[in-house]
RNA sequence: GCUCGGAUGGUGGAAUUGGUAGACACGUUGGACUUAAAAUCCAAUGACCAUUGCGGUCGUGCGGGUUCAAGUCCCGCUCCGAGUACCA
């Protein structure tokens, strides 16, 4: 902390009290879950709470990573007070891109930087006093667990989807229904191109056909899907690394690009996935967002022929009743049929829009809307229903990843259409009645629209011109009903070193897994964490990458023949492979995992989470992969839950508080002086000001003048004059400042005091490249290397400050070991829920800890009127009287057991937190030292405060610890009133209140306040119209 | 662009089902204690007007609406944040 060298003597010694719970919990295994064959006499009920799986980044955890853990801890604790087996487990999700990235900078191998990284993870989450069974801890990148990520994977490809029975079953299965029946009556989830075969055709494939037409319908299978490639790193970028369309890492230029990966069928759960929510205890925006990403739309598929040629285009619409309004297709630039069709007049045009559509990325292709672009391609296709031709375009407008890749362009129906036609001047048929269409679409769907210029629709609404328009079409061959899914299948496959190695070899090029018992496959030593030169994935370095299929073994590359060493797969897995199943193996204990995921019992015993929080950034990712993979799991007898996390709460972030130093920049070329001068923010603030008026300042000898040459006679810049002089007197006689004269450069945060203050020489001693620096304080002296740090005359150097997200790169990170040093975990726990709602972003303001430290200093003398100094060694004086509460006392009390338990169930924290300081303020008001009220209270608060309230506990004479004590209950009858302070309200404005019984009827209450003057006075003789009066509420007199 | 959130004093936030806006803290100011500082305690603190006192007007991002009563409900906006399919 800033300055902070105090040594404070403190009746509450926090970090004794700290250091030796947390001693006593991990020698005790205080909160270590029990399994069900664990419980000699009756068992607990089980419950289980987690956190979401952290990365355990180089940069160690900051304040806001432990939101999330304080408030699920909260919970967790709350649970064992009231009787539940809590299992609240924690681990790594230790694959990652930047533990590689780090690799690739510094040559050290992954693996060994990120067990540095979880150790300081572990000390830092130590310190804050979780309840954490760590005896169950799992790293995603430790081969006994990789080992069940490699072995989920093989049952993935070992499994095929059965529409009709909304189900996955092993793919032994489906190959019995194709020898058979072949495959045309199979209800069966698979690729769209899969072609048609008898049992006759099936058994006459070999074996490489018949796998080739397999990997159709596995669950997991390969197909060519677009990547951002990088030619100039010879690698695959994520979205992430991408910057303005060019890599990240060195500016190079990024084209999509095909690539045979290995993608998950998640599609064919999209269903599955998105009734599942109707269960779930999420967030309504959560499902929300969960609902709009599966996007299930239900319409038509319709076929377009294309004039002389043999090929149909493909295209999903949700307005089939709006068939006679298509005046022309719209292609994706990657869409396969476009080199098919274009005609050589076109070529030219198509190939260059096709090259330039390549260098867009998808969401910036999305997200453009106002630059209308495309090319014809020369072709035509046919309207199913007039024969009518369609020209045939192509636009970026269009995403191949989406649907079919293919727009039915209905211009009067959908903006992007009636934009595209309106740009091109493709013509826009109207087929609404009585609706001008000539400046927008008209998207409204209700059925008062009726449905014109459309043969045998017209005149119908639009509900029921669908099903009709689907039947003529249907009955032509050229369309069908269709549901669609917006959800795309997840590519699985990552050109990375650190992940998990897929249990895969290749015979002809066809995949074959590695046997089950044969796992795991181990990660290969290679010498550089980089792509191969010829942009083969770091695995391609690899020397010892083949699979010997007779001693079952990975042997050298040189041993390969393809008879019986063959090529192992060079991708690795995606982060979420092992984070999509990791709530599964913590409710097995270590010993007992070797032999599956958990087992059975264990399985059945804690079922799924019953708590889940984290951030809401994992909506799309994270919680519906893994949502499948459970699914999936369930579906083939491992599991037997069909979903992971029963209930789910989002934290919302913790935003830091970055601070920056202005650095003079000389402009124009008229400025000689080094670029190493900072100025004081007060300067900077109030001469940015006058700036606004004049746009910018020139100073010579004789004055400050504007750019037309008057004299500023401004009064901030008669009082800055000195201080301008002086920052320019180094030399020039003629300056110019502009608005961009003061550059804004981050700071650490840890240099900055409260009051927004600059500590120059912690700067200087963090960061070198500010030892030569000149800084202009306030007072206009300058502060330079040369003149004593100890003769400052009294000026300070202030900062400016502006919330961002809490980072390392914007030197605002705050961390929670500093805190927990200087005011002690139980005040950090505390903070970081005082602070606000826990699903809600907020910004960390350090200086508003001593508020809660201070609570906690209030609590622990209401225990001990007068404790001993501990420097001198002294024990805790707890003055207890055992003599029973007083009235007051105890309504105090059970009010706050209401309020703080409504609020736990509630996930409010916050409000328990005020709850908590009204509660202790009242009982010291009261003087209570009864052991009637201390000692519920103490156990309220253990949730919150534990390491304190152990302490409390123990000096009220337990010697047992405090984690597993019955909550208290709340009684009503402590809480009776028999009055209530009623405002009494003019036309909906409170006046004035009055105090009246409970028990008054409405007319009593009405005559009381009638009768009272203050009324009268209100009302100045005039009679009012209407009493309303709400008992116990409100009275309301409306004049 | 699309999807999902959010906006209340100088700051973080509180406010049950629509019923006393600003609880609880931070900060600031003043005071007590002290040689002094720290710590601790007490008081004031939404803005404006009035003031000896009583009091009054405005006020929950902006513009409308419903209601006896709106931070809360409805309609239309603005700005900010997150996600957008290879960061985790």
């Amino acid at each position: 902390m800033p300055f902070a060298n105090k040594h404070f003597i403190m009746a509450y010694d926090f970090k004794r009290i700290e250091q030796d719970w947390q001693k006593y919990w991990a020698k005790h295994q205080t909160f270590k879950a029990k399994q069900p064959q664990d419980f000699s006499g009756e068992p607990k009920p089980p419950f289980y709470v987690l956190d979401m799986f952290p990365y355990p980044s180089g940069a160690g955890l900051h304040v806001g990573h432990p939101l999330g853990y304080i408030a699920s801890d909260i919970y967790a604790r709350y649970k064992r007070h009231s009787g539940y087996n809590v299992l609240h487990p924690q681990g790594y999700d230790s694959f990652g891109l930047p533990a590689e990235q780090y690799a690739i900078q510094t040559g050290q191998h992954p693996a060994k930087t990120t067990e540095a990284n979880i150790k300081r993870y572990r000390e830092q989450l130590d310190k804050i006093g979780f309840s954490f069974d760590w005896s169950r801890e799992v790293r995603t990148s430790d081969p006994k667990y990789y080992k069940w990520t490699q072995w989920i994977f093989i049952q993935l490809f070992e499994s095929w989807y059965d529409e009709a029975a909304q189900k996955s079953k092993p793919i032994s299965d489906l190959i019995q229904i194709f020898e058979s029946e072949g495959n045309s009556e199979v209800q069966a989830v698979c690729d769209g191109d899969t072609p048609e075969f008898s049992a006759e055709d099936w058994k006459a494939f070999s074996d490489d056909e018949k796998e080739q037409h397999l990997l159709n319908y596995r669950l997991t299978y390969l197909a060519e899907t677009e990547v951002n490639w990088c030619p100039a790193l010879g690698t695959v970028l994520a979205n992430d690394e991408i910057v303005n369309g060019v890599s990240e890492r060195g500016g190079h230029t990024v084209v999509r690009k095909k690539m045979k990966q290995w993608s998950m069928r998640i599609s064919a759960f999209a269903e599955r996935l998105l009734s599942g929510l109707d269960d779930l205890d999420w967030s309504e925006s959560l499902k929300e967002t969960q609902k709009n990403w599966i996007g299930k739309s239900v319409g038509a598929q319709l076929k377009f022929k294309i004039q002389n040629s043999k090929f149909l285009i493909e295209a999903f619409t949700t307005r089939p009743d709006t068939i006679f309004g298509v005046s022309f297709i719209t292609l994706a630039p990657e869409h396969d049929l476009v080199s098919q069709i274009t005609t050589p007049e076109q070529k030219e045009a198509v190939d260059t829009y096709v090259k330039a559509a390549a260098r867009r990325s998808e969401r910036e292709r999305m997200a453009d809307v106002k630059s209308i672009t495309g090319v014809f391609t020369g072709a035509f296709a046919e309207h199913p229903l007039t024969q009518k031709p369609i020209p045939i375009w192509i636009g970026d407008y269009v995403l191949a990843s989406y649907g079919t890749g293919a727009v039915m362009a209905v211009p009067c129906g959908d903006q992007r259409d009636h934009d595209f036609a309106k740009h091109f001047g493709i013509p826009i048929p109207n087929v609404f009645q009585g609706i001008d269409i000539s400046e927008e679409a008209y998207t409204d769907k209700t059925n008062t629209t009726k449905i014109a210029n459309s043969d045998f629709l017209d005149g119908l609404g639009v509900l029921e011109a669908i099903p009709k328009a689907i039947e003529a079409l249907a009955d032509i061959g050229a369309g069908d009903k269709k549901i669609n899914y917006r959800l795309r299948d997840a590519v699985f496959s990552r050109q990375r070193y650190w992940g998990e190695p897929f249990p895969v070899y290749y015979v002809n090029d066809l995949p074959k897994m590695i046997a089950e018992k044969h796992l795991p496959l181990k990660l290969p030593e290679v010498e550089k964490y980089l792509p191969t030169e010829d942009g083969a994935p770091p695995l391609g370095r690899a020397t010892e990458w083949a699979w010997d299929t007779e001693t079952n073994q990975v042997v050298s590359n040189d041993k390969i023949d393809h008879k019986s060493v063959f090529p192992l797969e060079l991708n690795t897995m995606p982060g979420w492979a092992g984070s999509s199943w990791y709530l599964f193996r913590y409710m097995e204990e270590q010993n007992n995992r070797d032999q599956h995921i958990a087992s059975d019992e264990a399985l059945n015993y804690w079922k799924n989470v019953d708590l889940y929080i984290g951030g809401s950034e994992h909506a799309t990712g994270h919680l519906l992969y893994s949502r499948f993979w459970t699914k999936f799991l369930n579906d083939r007898g491992v599991l037997p839950v069909d979903e992971p996390f029963k209930k789910l709460i989002n934290q919302g972030m913790i935003l830091g508080e970055s601070a920056f130093v202005y650095r003079y920049k000389a402009s124009g070329g008229e400025g000689r002086i080094g670029e190493n001068i900072y100025i004081t923010y007060d300067f900077v603030k109030s001469i940015k000001e006058e700036l606004s008026k004049f746009e910018n300042i020139f100073i010579r000898e004789n004055g400050i003048f504007d750019k037309n040459n008057n004299i500023i006679d401004s009064e901030i810049i008669i009082k800055y004059t000195p201080i301008l002089k002086k920052i320019f007197s180094l030399g020039q006689s003629n300056m110019l400042i502009m608005e961009r004269s003061f550059d804004p450069i981050h700071v650490d945060v840890s240099v900055v005091n409260t009051s927004n203050q600059l500590d120059i020489e912690g700067l200087k001693k963090i960061k070198p490249e500010f030892s030569e620096a000149k800084f202009i304080l306030s007072n206009g002296e300058l502060y330079d290397a040369n003149s004593s740090p100890l003769g400052r005359s009294g000026g300070d150097f202030t900062v400016s400050r502006e919330v961002e997200k809490m980072s390392k790169s914007k030197f605002n990170v705050v961390n929670p070991d500093d805190v927990c040093e200087e005011y002690g975990a139980d005040s950090l726990r505390l903070y970081e829920m005082f602070l606000g709602p826990i699903e809600q972003a907020k910004p960390w303001n350090t200086a508003g800890l001593s508020g809660v430290h201070n609570f906690l200093k209030k609590l622990w003398k209401l225990y001990s009127q007068a404790s001993p100094d501990p420097s001198q060694g002294g024990e805790s004086d707890f003055q207890i009287s055992d003599e029973p509460g007083s009235k007051e006392s105890l309504k105090t009390l059970h009010k706050t057991i209401k309020k703080v338990t409504q609020d736990i169930e509630d996930f409010s924290f916050n409000t328990s937190v005020s709850t908590f300081m009204i509660c202790v303020n009242e009982l010291t008001q009261q003087k209570c030292n009864s052991r009637e009220i201390l000692e519920p209270l103490a156990i309220l608060i253990s949730p919150y405060a534990p390491h304190i309230a152990e302490e409390l506990w123990e000096g009220l004479g337990h010697s047992e610890g405090i984690s597993e004590v019955a909550y208290p209950k709340f009684e009503e009858k402590y809480l009776k009133e028999d009055s209530k302070t009623y405002p009494i309200s003019f036309n909906g404005k409170m006046r004035f209140t009055m105090d009246l019984s409970l028990d008054l009827s409405k007319d009593e209450i009405e005559e009381i306040v009638m009768a009272d003057e203050r009324t009268q006075k209100q009302l100045e003789g005039k009679t009012p119209k209407k009493v309303i009066i709400v008992p116990g509420k409100i009275v309301n007199i409306v004049g």
